[in-house]
DNA sequence: GTTATAATACTTGTATACAAGTATACTAGA
DNA sequence: TCTAGTATACTTGTATACAAGTATTATAAC
């Protein structure tokens, strides 16, 4: 495992990570993006040496990513699990589930400050697509969904959205570069379908927020299958020359 | 913290895991019985000592405690969380959330096999109520619920469950040992609780599912407050002679 | 008594060492 | 050629050591 040590995850935002932590990110790109392929049987002494770390934040890394489904930790070494096209459907089924939920909760409490926020950070996004930025877009995205979460002050839901929000973002993160390049119509849509969401929480509706929640949904499912295409070539480039 | 030191957890369900994973179910009963109130500082170290162990396995339990909630890691040693009353409502929020979820997939497949083995769970919880043993009854009833979950083969439902388990096994754990000495009458009503959640898979009807749900849910809540003060007056026994 | 500085005792995160167990490969015997 | 047993190289889990940083305490100066 020789590759160019090039990696997935945006560095800057691990700047005041510790070791343990970067590995749990990258070693999480690195499985989303099919870069190691599901199937592969991880080496806590050889990711060790890969990552010129000590086993410690190796072990701590796994512990998170088996927690996340990413992995499944057996008696000899770590089986990587990944994203199929299955997983990423049971992550929006979670993603709707407790998106309903709160939604429930936001009809019931002043929604002005919550909706000034979003708004703020839909400008952001905008942003981030004039100058082409797909890693800036996809954070501010998934800030999106955090924040909305956040306001309903429910610790176990909060619970459910940490341990998604890692695997979502680094889907996402990958998807977006891909997009970025070739189908920037996509992000106006996105953009849309966010405002609708905005508008369903103000004016409290109910079908509007099912509406955007699923065509949310739909954007990313349809799109999966050219995506994990582009999304293979992509990595399989990087590790590619001696394997 | 010189505790005589007994067991909260039942020793023989931890047969065969490690110290990491002994620790984690230890502190985790201790937590939510209150034997270390919310708010309490831990630290690795004195933990250490506490357990006669390392602090590899301490870490681990730490890091499992903090996704759980039941801990916030700082910067400086690890601050109780804990459950209140909002946590435990939060908890069967969260539950009915994903039970509800996994209804609506259950009323789309056969069910046969899934009722047959309900079935065999409901004999065993009787039995151990027969025999006036919390955790065996405690085992049962989550088993129940894990069997129900495991049925619509959903992963990332699954994970959720993973993650909310541990927390509900040892609070049942906890109620049903008060619970069993006073108040027997409490056992029969949940036996037809389940009974009832049975014959909503069997006939595939909502509304009595989610009655079965609800009374469930009822059931511990108004019990909450009683229950509280007696396990805090347990729990306080161990501790109280030199703090 | 109050404040500034220094010493000390803690904290976390990481590296390393070791023990016990398990798979793999290899050798000896038929 | 096949099998039995042994050696070897892995595996995990735990203990321990160390570095860098942070809080606390004590001491000294005013």
């Amino acid at each position: 495992m020789t590759e160019l040590n090039e990696f997935l995850y945006p560095s800057k935002w691990l700047s005041k990570a510790s070791a343990g932590d970067r590995v749990t990110y990258e070693l999480r790109m690195r499985i989303i993006s099919g870069q190691i392929e599901s199937g592969t049987i991880l080496s806590e002494n050889k990711l060790a040496i890969d990552f010129a770390v000590s086993r410690s934040p190796i072990r701590e890394a796994l512990k998170i990513l088996a927690s996340e489904n990413m992995i499944r930790l057996e008696r000899m070494g770590a089986v990587v699990i990944g994203l199929s096209e299955k997983e990423i459907e049971e992550i929006y089924d979670v993603r709707l589930l407790i998106e309903s939920f709160v939604f429930e909760r936001l009809v019931r409490i002043d929604t002005n400050e919550l909706i000034k926020e979003l708004s703020k950070i839909l400008e952001m996004m905008k942003v981030a697509i004039k100058y082409s930025d797909a890693d800036e877009f996809s954070y501010q995205d998934v800030l999106f969904h955090e924040t909305i979460i956040r306001a309903v002050n429910h610790s176990y839901i909060l619970m459910i959205w940490n341990n998604l929000k890692p695997v979502m973002e680094s889907f996402i993160l990958l998807s977006m570069r891909v997009r970025i390049k070739e189908k920037v119509e996509d992000f106006t849509r996105i953009i849309n379908n966010h405002e609708l969401y905005i508008e369903a929480i103000r004016t409290k509706d109910r079908d509007l927020m099912s509406k955007s929640l699923h065509e949310n949904f739909d954007d990313v499912q349809g799109k999966v299958e050219d995506l994990w295409i582009s999304q293979q070539m992509l990595s399989k480039g990087v590790v590619q020359q001696n394997d």
